[in-house]
DNA sequence: ATTTGTACTTAACCTAGATTAAGAAAGTAA
DNA sequence: TTACTTTCTTAATCTAGGTTAAGTACAAAT
C-alpha cells in the first residue's frame, strides 16, 4: 500500500510523523487503460507515482505525429514538469497504457511538503538530478547512435517495457517510424 | 564580484550570514581559452558557474566525433552531472572557449551547504528542474523538427552564443555535420 | 459471426542529411 | 612575411531512415 514511502526511504529517511504528514497530502486513484490524465494545452496540477500499471507521456507535433517522452511503470514518477513548474499550458499528454493504481501529488501540496519536510525537497532534488542525467544521455545517444544501437540500449535498460507496450511506441521512443522499426527488427532477427 | 549571489537571490533569499558561509565554500579562478577543466574518464569534483567568458561541454563518440551538450556563458552553471552524482568516470569534456572567470563549487562543499542552508538545496532543486525541462524540450525537438527548425530555435534562444562560437560547434549542438550546416546556411541566405 | 479498428509487415520509392574530397578564408605563431 | 592550423565552403556521391501504399493478423465491439 505505501510503496511510495518505500521508494522515498531508499533515498532519504522519514520519521513516522513525517510519513503520516506525507500520506495526508496524497491521493490514490485507479484508472482504466486509455484514460488520459493530462492533456496538452492544459495547466498541470499533479505529479503521478505509479503503484502498479503502466503510463506514458508523449507530445503530438504539427504533423500529427506522436513522440513518446517517457514510460512509467511500478515505482516510477511521471508528470508534465514544464507545465507544473511554469504553470503554463503544457505540450504533453499523459495516458494510461495498462490499468493502473497511481499516487497523485498536487503541486501545492508538494511545495508545502518541501518547507515542512526539507528531506522531501532533497528527495525530489535527487530524483530530478537523476532524471536530468538520463535525459542528457538520451539526447547524446540520439545525436551519435544509430536507431539499432538506440534500440539495443532501450532493450537493456527497460527489458520489461518491451513486453508490455505496442512496438510502435518503442519506435516512437527511440525516434523512428513504425515501418522502419519493423524493417529493422526483421533485419535483426535474421542475424 | 559576487554576481553568483545575485544569481542565487533571484530564486531564493539568503541572509548576509548565509551569503558569507556560501562565499567561504567557493573558489574563483580565471582560465585561458582552450583550457580543459574536465576530461572524459575522470571523476568530476566541481560544478562551475561562469562569471564571464564562455565554456562548453561535449563528448566524443567511438567515431571520434564531438557532440556539444551545452554552452555556458555569463550567469550559467555547467558541469558533468553524471560523474558528479555517481562519482564514476564521466563521458564529458568541459573546455574554455573564451577566457573566463569561473566559480568552482566542489561536490563536498555543495553537499555540506545543502544541509547548512536548505534554501540552497531549494535553489539547486529549481535549477535542476529548469535544466531538465530544457533537455526534455531539446530531446523532443531533435525527434520532431528538421535541422533548419532546430537552428532557428537555437538562434532565438541563444542569440549571443552564435556570434561567439565557431559555427561547427553550433552544427554539433543542433546535431548536424559542419558541411551540412554550411549548405543549410547558404540556402537560408538565399531566401 | 461479422464488422471495425488497431497493430504489424513488406516493398517500392524518396529525401534529409552524411561522407568524401578539395579548395578558399581566416586566424595564429614564428 | 611566411608557414601552419583551423574554419568554412562547395560539390559529387551515398545511405539511414522516411513516405506511401497495400496487405495481413488480430482484438474488440456489435
Amino acid at each position: 500500500m505505501a510503496q511510495i514511502l518505500e521508494n522515498i526511504n531508499k533515498i532519504v529517511t522519514l520519521s513516522p510523523e513525517e510519513e503520516l504528514l506525507f500520506l495526508s497530502k496524497i491521493e490514490i486513484k485507479t484508472y482504466k487503460a486509455k484514460t488520459v490524465l493530462v492533456n496538452a494545452g492544459e495547466i498541470s496540477q499533479y505529479s503521478f507515482f505509479v503503484n502498479w500499471g503502466l503510463l506514458r507521456s508523449f507530445n503530438i507535433n504539427d504533423n500529427i505525429v506522436e513522440h513518446v517522452l517517457s514510460f512509467a511503470c511500478e515505482g516510477w514518477w511521471i508528470g508534465d514538469m514544464y507545465s507544473l513548474i511554469s504553470q503554463k499550458p503544457g505540450n504533453l499528454f499523459i495516458e494510461v497504457l495498462e490499468d493502473a493504481e497511481v499516487v497523485l501529488l498536487s503541486r501545492e501540496n508538494q511545495n508545502e511538503l518541501f518547507t515542512q519536510i526539507p528531506k522531501l525537497e532533497r528527495f525530489f532534488r535527487i530524483l530530478t538530478e537523476n532524471s536530468l542525467v538520463a535525459h542528457q544521455e538520451r539526447l547524446m545517444d540520439n545525436l551519435s547512435l544509430t536507431a539499432e544501437e538506440r534500440f539495443d540500449k532501450f532493450c537493456k535498460r527497460y527489458p520489461t517495457i518491451i513486453q508490455r507496450v505496442p512496438q510502435k511506441q518503442i519506435a516512437s521512443y527511440i525516434g523512428v517510424t513504425p515501418e522502419f522499426f519493423s524493417k529493422m527488427k526483421s533485419r535483426l532477427l535474421k542475424k
